[in-house]
DNA sequence: TATGAATGAGCTTTCATTCAT
DNA sequence: AATGAATGAAAGCTCATTCAT
């Protein structure tokens, strides 16, 4: 009898396989209902895979969450790392922006989850390396703004952390309503998120008076 | 016989005391760690009393949830209801972020709650009544910018409903940080709180370009 | 001013008023709910009093329970009690189903409570008293039967107490279906109860053989 | 390496330990107690089991209420069908009172609850299948009356399911009896249950008169 | 007499986790 | 690598009862 490479393989395979269904049930999980009303139960169903599974490759709840928030924000780190600093400051906000869309469309959930962490800490366990994770794009911002102030592209009249903050803030809330919005019940307004989500930078950059 | 005052409403007071630190302490509970994560047990041990007096008062963990809700977001869309549309563009805004201020000062995590319950739905029982409320405020301030293009105060191809949630999404941001550095833990940032709120509208109105 | 009868009696009606409906709204649940399904909330919400008022009348749930026995078992053993035993012992069959049915007619709980207290003592607090009223009717017919075999009235191979248990198992029966059917729920068959009832001693007589 | 027997099979050997120790546990329990007046840890005491179990294995106590009434019930209705209906009424009589002491002997605690299921309706959650199971005895007695009227067998005058419901109250009561008498509590008369037992099926078909 | 408020103990159920295999 | 079975602890909630007035 012979086997196909799928059988031969299938215990790598499988193995893979389990543990990354765990992975991504629980970041959805972690996302929409934070650490503490997850349950392992949510997730090993989500996953389609028994409980002490988690623990095999987890080790615990908590550590799960660690490994999830940590690959997610990595990933995100090096994503944002990637932009050049050196860009025009209204390019580099506009490079930062389209970055932010890409990592929305392909992994929202991990979006989510971050936003959900940075304003709510006492939903989720305590982690510095975390914590130092997610400030990581608003400290990138903030250098940004400084070095073009430095190249007097922004009024002198303008704080820099303010400016990564207010931008930061005004994107997170946008794209978070719009996730809301088409994955967990339709907001009680009439809007086009599509087009609100470029009216951004100008907003930024221009203000909103005549 | 004869009583004095404290006596004779003694028993008032004393109703109101369990009843308004059960209220508190749910405040102060569902806001940082979400309703599912809050317990029962958490809210009276802090507010000193017995676990049969919040079924007393509230009927179940929901009723509370959804009275404190309740009295919260009617007392904020109250207060800024307060506010003369009639005004300048510029100046209403200003009396926006003013009372924002206040709420804030006042009842911080009231508006903590309510953030919280804007951006993770997940995390909170739903109520289209709950819903509803949070909604208004942003409603609003779509009204105001409305109104502000037909008098021709902002540009025409600014959209309303974006300048709503671009300012609603900075001051939140910027707000809940405040808060988180305040009563929660360090934020791993050198920030000058006071001075960065000042910047909002500035930025808001004008952007950041020169 | 002046004072009706009412005004002035006042306080005795309302707390006989009191008592009473306690002791009615404990009947109906002690009878289908048994004694510890049934709550103290059950019973003043019915009888529309407040909860201390049970103490203040009858102590404790459990004497309450023995009150409401003792006065309902007291009167139907007096109620037999009437029935002249020196009757004709057909005759006096009769009359102790005409007195049942009088009895259920009037009081149809007090009946229910009394069979299921009978066939179900652990669902009860013990009581020897009551245990004692539960038992009168039955050593009342197996001491008519007695005196039935003595006159020669029945045949000399028929055991008295088990003609005893034996009539009160079938009336008792065929009488609970009743009360089910028409109080509690449709009873999954097409019985004309009325009809049925009038069998019972022509039954229990005779026999069923031609 | 090899296993013995018992060790091999120690799992599923103890599993069922484990899931029928806390069934027999609950039958006992629900017979004698009722639903709603029997705890889980009641049952979870008397099997010497932990009280998760009750829920791993039966998912509520309902559903283990429901699980129990309907195994006993099945196995009740399945033994009295293997009677044959042909037989004559007298007869036929004989192998019901038979069957049923059988069953008594071997699961004196079934038919217990199934008895204070039928008398007390409400001490039990209701279930439309429990309840057909409950009436399946009585109606085959009826039926089989039924049928002996056609051929003559007994009066013309006689109800058939007056006849069923006479049979099954008396010997329910009289088998009732019994049971508290031997395992609850000492009933307050001298009765040689052996002997009146086997006065039943007389009585029913011959009467008591001369 | 009557009540609103309060409580300790106990209820059913679910949690994260571990064990033996 | 994977599982069915098991558990201590804690969840939300209700109980019979009592207290102060």
């Amino acid at each position: 009898m012979k086997y196909t490479r799928e059988q031969l393989f299938k215990g790598a395979v499988e193995r893979d396989n389990v543990r990354e269904s765990i992975f991504q049930a629980a970041i959805e999980f972690f996302a929409r209902k934070g650490f503490f009303a997850t349950t392992i139960r949510d997730i090993v169903n989500k996953a389609d895979v028994t409980q002490p599974m988690v623990y095999y490759y987890f080790g615990s709840k908590e550590q799960l969450f660690t490994s999830v928030v940590k690959e997610m924000f990595t990933q995100i780190v090096d994503t944002y790392s990637e932009i050049n600093e050196d860009l025009p400051f209204e390019e580099y906000l506009a490079q930062i922006a389209a970055v932010g869309e890409k990592i929305f469309r392909d992994n929202q959930e991990a979006v989510l989850l971050m936003t959900n962490y940075f304003y709510s800490p006492d939903m989720y366990p305590h982690s510095p390396e975390a914590k130092k994770l997610v400030w990581a794009p608003i400290k990138m911002l903030a250098d940004a703004a400084i070095s073009a102030k430095k190249k007097g592209l922004i009024r002198k009249d303008v704080d820099e952390l303010a400016v990564a903050m207010f931008f930061f803030g005004a994107i997170g809330f946008i794209k978070t309503i719009n996730y809301i919005d088409e994955n967990v019940e339709k907001i009680p307004h009439n809007i086009e998120i599509e087009y609100t989500n470029k009216q951004l930078i100008k907003l930024l950059l221009k203000g909103i008076t005549k």
